[in-house]
RNA sequence: GGUGAGGUGGCUGAGUGGUCGAAAGCAGCGCUUUGCUAAAGCGCCGUACCCCAAAAGGGUACCGAGGGUUCGAAUCCCUCCCUCACCGCCA
């Protein structure tokens, strides 16, 4: 969330960055600035009660190890107590209120985000690889049932349209992928693996954003407010929420393998077809925690490991900075890796890599020391890398054969147990 | 799920209604002493917010969280969360 006091000091300057988005919140900053100032008024009044209430109620201490009359003392407290009572209620919903509008109002993006209204602005910042020359590929429903490498059919029938079961060879490369990026991320690119609960709690889900904001898209638990994670995310970003880490320990890199899912509500038709959006899917998360200083070196790095991945695995893809007018809620600056899809004849999101700055941080209370013993909110960041099901999709479509097979990466021999499947 | 014991500052740990934001010790920072190391002595050493143009300074709140009792709550009562132990259940 916003600090208040940035919004407080410099209203013109939030306003007009937020308005590249294009959402129309900046509208809602007099009205903070409103209960801010009403916030900060009585809560100076109500500071002056407390103050009165406790020397009083000393005298009366005092008084009364004397020996002393004090009921007169008693009269004024009491009425005291009634006048904070109702100034504490005043404030108390003031700070609610302020709480309640921060947590609705999306970070501001960096100052040299490209300025759009949507996706058709996005700036390409590279391209790697190359198409393959394919005549008439097959797209990856089709490779999936000529290969029997998962069953929407019968996945349908566990838990409806929007899910995966991945059957034989398939669920095979999935687990091959799934073990070949952790084990690049570990080894290569020094992040700490984490195998995270898939189950979080609301507040976890405040800090990294998804709530209260976007709570139709998830999936919660009846009779327990609890929710399953959309996102790594939300489990490993909220790993060290209400630390104060020592700076000489930042960055933090964590990894972490999980099931995301995602109620998708509204998309029912949109993207839809296949493997390519789905209720429930696998990936590997990179998170980063770092000083206000290194955060945007640590975002080049973090795109650059996710990218790593696509190029071991030969894949053709580009990257994309997102616009603000189509920058994440809680995002300041966005790297998309989009991988191509021969079957379609398109690229596809399999990453979002964005620095959320102390946006997050703020929201989890989440700091470090600096070096004059301040403490400070951290920056936190993360991306994909990659999500699954999208680059299983891209993979197969891009390994078949004239001959019908499709082949393996070299790289995931290992893990896979061979160089083609047909 | 049941019963019991707990949750106090970076850590250990005292504190059962007032002068307690909180003893003491450890760790940390500064100074003094010292041939180095070590030790000793003295001082400093929580967080958030509010007032102030700012600094200096002042103030309020916070002893797991939220309510309640009281003139006054770390301390008494209630609810919840978490930790530990035992029981039940169980991969």
């Amino acid at each position: 969330m916003l600090d208040i006091r940035l919004i407080r000091e410099k209203p013109d300057f939030v306003r007009e960055r937020l308005a590249t988005r294009g959402g129309g919140d900046e509208k809602h900053i007099d009205e903070l600035l409103r209960i801010d100032a009403l916030r900060r008024k009585d809560e100076t009044a109500l500071q002056a009660l407390n103050a009165e209430r406790k020397k009083l109620s000393k005298d009366i201490g005092g008084r009364r190890s004397r020996g002393e009359e004090s009921s007169e003392l008693e009269d004024r407290v009491r009425q005291i107590g009634d006048d904070i009572a109702l100034l504490n209620e005043q404030t108390s919903a003031a700070d609610g209120q302020q709480r309640d509008l921060l947590l609705q109002m999306p970070n501001l993006p960096h100052v040299h985000a490209p300025v759009g209204r949507d996706a058709s602005a996005n700036p390409v910042v590279r391209v790697w690889g190359d198409k393959p020359e394919l005549s008439n590929p097959l797209d990856h429903v089709a490779l999936g049932v000529k290969h029997k490498l998962f069953d929407l059919e019968r996945a349908a029938k566990l838990s409806g349209s929007g899910f995966i079961c991945f059957t034989g060879a398939g669920a095979r490369l999935e687990r091959a992928l799934i073990q070949f990026m952790l084990d690049v991320h570990t080894r290569e690119h020094g992040y700490l693996e984490l195998s995270p609960p898939f189950l979080v709690r609301r507040d976890c889900m405040i800090g990294t954003t998804q709530l209260p904001k976007f709570e139709s898209d998830m999936y919660g638990l009846e009779g327990n407010d609890m929710f399953l994670a959309p996102t790594a995310e939300v489990p490993v970003t909220n790993f060290h929420r209400e630390e104060v880490l020592r700076a000489e320990e930042l960055p933090k890199k964590y990894v972490a393998y999980t099931p995301c899912f995602r109620r998708e509500a509204g998309s029912a038709g949109r993207e839809t077809r296949g493997i390519i959006r789905v209720h429930q899917f696998d990936k590997v998360e990179l998170v980063k925690m770092t000083t206000s200083e290194s955060s945007y070196g640590e975002h080049e790095s973090l795109t650059a490991d996710a990218e790593r991945i696509l190029q071991l695995l030969g894949l053709h893809y580009r990257v994309i900075e997102l616009c603000t007018g189509d920058l994440g809620f809680g995002s300041a600056k966005t790297y998309d890796l989009e991988v191509w899809s021969p079957g379609q004849n398109a690229f596809l999101e399999v990453s979002s890599c964005s620095n959320f700055e102390d946006y997050q941080a703020r929201r989890m209370n989440l700091r470090h020391k600096d070096a004059d013993g301040k403490n400070r909110f951290c920056h936190t960041l993360n991306g994909s890398g990659l999500a699954l099901p999208r680059l299983f999709a891209a993979l197969i479509e891009a390994g078949q054969t004239v001959e019908g097979t499709i082949r393996v990466p070299e790289i995931l021999r290992p893990y896979f147990g061979a160089v083609e499947i047909g």
